[in-house]
DNA sequence: CGGGTTTGACCCGCGC
DNA sequence: GCGCGGGTCAAACCCG
């Protein structure tokens, strides 16, 4: 059971996307596209990296890589997840009854103000569906077209009370079959779902640790 | 009904 | 200084 692919034995510790079941994969989808009966013919691990294209930045503040994440990766949340609560500290108007003409400040990304921004791991997996189900809970807050890219981005947060890991989802234009998943933070509570065939899940992936 | 999704507005950093 | 691009919010909406 404690095998896992090398990728994520960089310190045998838990990475920040722990237990990927890809058992719904040719589940019911919403509207984006049609889900072909391609159940695992993807399933295929393309990649894991540090982040998309702000890994200059990302990698200038402490980790360097996705393998140096993981390996601190056990309780690290204290660090980076909840340094962008604090961020975001402000920008947490649940009771405050801001509007879109009214007056309101501080949208958590800017209440940062150039502080510490948080590592972000993406990998990218082979699937026509968009929504891998990790485990976890998500609730969509966003999507957003992106340019040069056909298919809009999908921002999803965890749905567990003071979890505030994100992550968005990505299809590549040009591969249609490739997802990219971007995580924010390390999730802090258990999972809900089942994951005991995780180790099976994984055995058939591949992995490209050449970054 | 309640929780998740939709969707347009809004905010902000950055480049021009 | 302005516009663009990316990220977030929240009211409305949808669906079990």
């Amino acid at each position: 059971m404690e095998t896992y692919p090398p990728m994520f034995l960089s310190s045998s510790s838990s990475p920040p996307f722990m237990a990927m079941n890809m058992i719904n994969s040719h589940h019911h989808h919403q509207a984006t596209n049609k889900v072909v009966d391609d159940e695992l013919a993807g399933g295929g691990f393309l990649g894991l990296m540090p982040s998309m294209e702000a890994q200059g930045a990302l990698s200038s503040s402490n980790n360097t890589s996705s393998a140096e994440g993981a390996s601190t990766g056990h309780n690290d949340f204290r660090d980076k997840g909840l340094a962008f609560e604090a961020g975001s500290e402000v920008g947490e108007p649940k009771a405050a009854g801001r509007r879109k003409g009214d007056h309101h400040q501080g949208y958590g990304k800017a209440a940062s103000k150039g502080k510490v921004r948080k590592p972000r791991y993406a990998f990218q997996t082979r699937s026509h569906v968009d929504i891998l189900d990790d485990g976890y809970r998500w609730r969509k807050y966003g999507q957003k077209a992106v340019k040069n890219n056909k298919f809009p981005r999908s921002y999803y947060r965890c749905t567990f009370q003071g979890c505030n890991v994100k992550k968005q989802v990505q299809r590549l234009t040009k591969d249609e079959g490739v997802v990219v998943t971007t995580y924010e933070g390390s999730h802090s509570h258990p999972i809900e779902k089942s994951t005991d065939n995780f180790e099976h899940i994984l055995s058939q992936f591949q992995i490209y640790t050449s970054i």
